[in-house]
DNA sequence: TTGTTGGTTTCAAATAATGAAACCTAGTTT
DNA sequence: AAACTAGGTTTCATTATTTGAAACCAACAA
């Protein structure tokens, strides 16, 4: 992935390792998964814990991601041009339909959950605010994939690994390229099963001036409860709130 | 609050300083409330931004917390070693007691909110995850601020600014001092209008071995709703509530 | 005792950050 | 149109930080 922006850029890199990890980690696991010698990274890992974007726990010696994290995103989330748009219409259409509703934007290549409702008393999707999904194998992100212009598609497919999460899952960018194409054309796009067994969702993209994709929201629900044919028949629906939120997008910019 | 590692800490201060703007900030802007000269700064801007810390609008140039860290953070907050213990609980109290309950975490002298449940219907109250809020008139903060060990104590008061957010808020260190000491006693900390006018909460500390605060959990609510007598009325559920998370707490540590 | 693993510190060499000043724009004003 | 300006970007010699191999220090195991 390149672009080593100094010490800010390596500290960042750093960030992220632990933050894969998804456990505390240990300072040698770090050091195996690091590119960086051991002495370096030593540092780097301690100028983070003094900052507090790292936290490191005395007992067992591992290191977590810290609280400060929190706190900077909360005003990223805040700040995001699309959640406050969007928020009434999600809120509306999971009252309508009774399901859970997603909101994700894509940042870097990966497909970052920024929102969701719901108005249903089902448990819990996995999906939460921040989570981060694959591009290949969810609604939302097939549906953004689809729409980005063809040197950021591939970009973004370049970084995935095509994780196998279930027989459904795309193996490969040559049978996902297709479905591209489809969704491009249908301007909906589903999960088949595709990155957990057992759920299923519609997914539309949120089109700037008709072409230029800034996220995309979803309706996801269980096999149990809904067919994908079923689920199909609120495509009418989900696109009409993808069309008015993206009504209210202003001329302004989009990052992306 | 000094302590400054490097390139690491400077870029850090940055991304204080945007997310503390609260709106899309121009590079003139961030300059005049930074201590640091044009070119360093603007180096520094570019750099968080090529890393995706940071959103640059072409349109407006403006600079907004980036989608990197609601990435980032969300490996925090799933990690964070009290969330997930604190989770069952609150919701069972969200559910009994019919009110929104919140759970915040201190982290660098700022009262972070981790956690919130509500299972009734009434507008949101402003709380809400990764929020920060002023120690000095929360419930939670006040909760917190109780028990630290005094020299946390003094520390995190001094950083903070005691704005007066209503009439009933604190105005210095020397009217909060005795009310921590009453706090200290009780167990049981109030927020009585202090941080939003009609907004009224209980709050307890989350003590591990029973000394070391880790953390606090609250119950609020609106004046229109219930007097502060009422809701001191739950006061035994709440630390009924806290005294059962603090004792699944492991043996381990807790950072703070 | 001796080895080993995991973590911390040293120090001269290599590299990156610094910031004053110059330099671009694209709007404004004269 | 020429002359300002405000906001943003780049240069470049100086300075300070980062680097990383190696040495060092536990604590624990053989």
């Amino acid at each position: 992935m390149a672009a080593n922006d100094g010490t800010v850029g390596k500290a960042l890199e750093v960030l992220d390792q632990v933050a894969a990890f998804g456990r505390p980690v240990r300072f040698s696991e770090l050091l195996d998964a690091s590119p960086f010698p051991k002495a370096t990274l030593y540092r780097l890992v301690q100028t983070l814990t003094k900052q507090h974007m790292l936290t490191f726990d005395h007992e067992r010696n591992t290191y977590t991601p810290g609280l400060r994290l929190v706190r900077l995103a909360h005003a990223a989330w805040q700040q995001s041009s699309l959640v406050p748009i969007a928020r009434p219409h999600i809120d509306q259409l999971a009252e309508e339909v009774r399901e859970a509703v997603h909101l994700a934007q894509i940042d870097h290549g990966h497909v970052i959950f920024v929102d969701k409702r719901k108005k249903t008393n089902m448990f819990d999707t996995l999906a939460q605010t921040g989570l981060v999904a694959p591009s290949y194998c969810t609604g939302v992100g097939k549906a953004i994939l689809a729409f980005l212009p063809e040197d950021r598609r591939d970009e973004a497919l370049k970084m995935q690994a095509f994780v196998p999460y279930t027989p459904h899952t795309h193996k490969s960018p040559d049978s996902l390229t297709p479905e591209l194409a489809e969704i491009r054309k249908d301007g909906i796009a589903f999960d088949r099963e595709e990155h957990e067994q057992g759920i299923i969702s519609v997914a539309a993209p949120i089109l700037r001036s008709g072409d230029k994709v800034v996220g995309a929201i979803s309706i996801a629900t269980s096999t149990s409860r809904r067919s994908l044919d079923d689920l199909n028949g609120l495509s009418p629906i989900l696109l009409e709130t993808a069309s008015r939120i993206a009504s209210e997008i202003e001329p302004w910019h989009f990052p992306n």
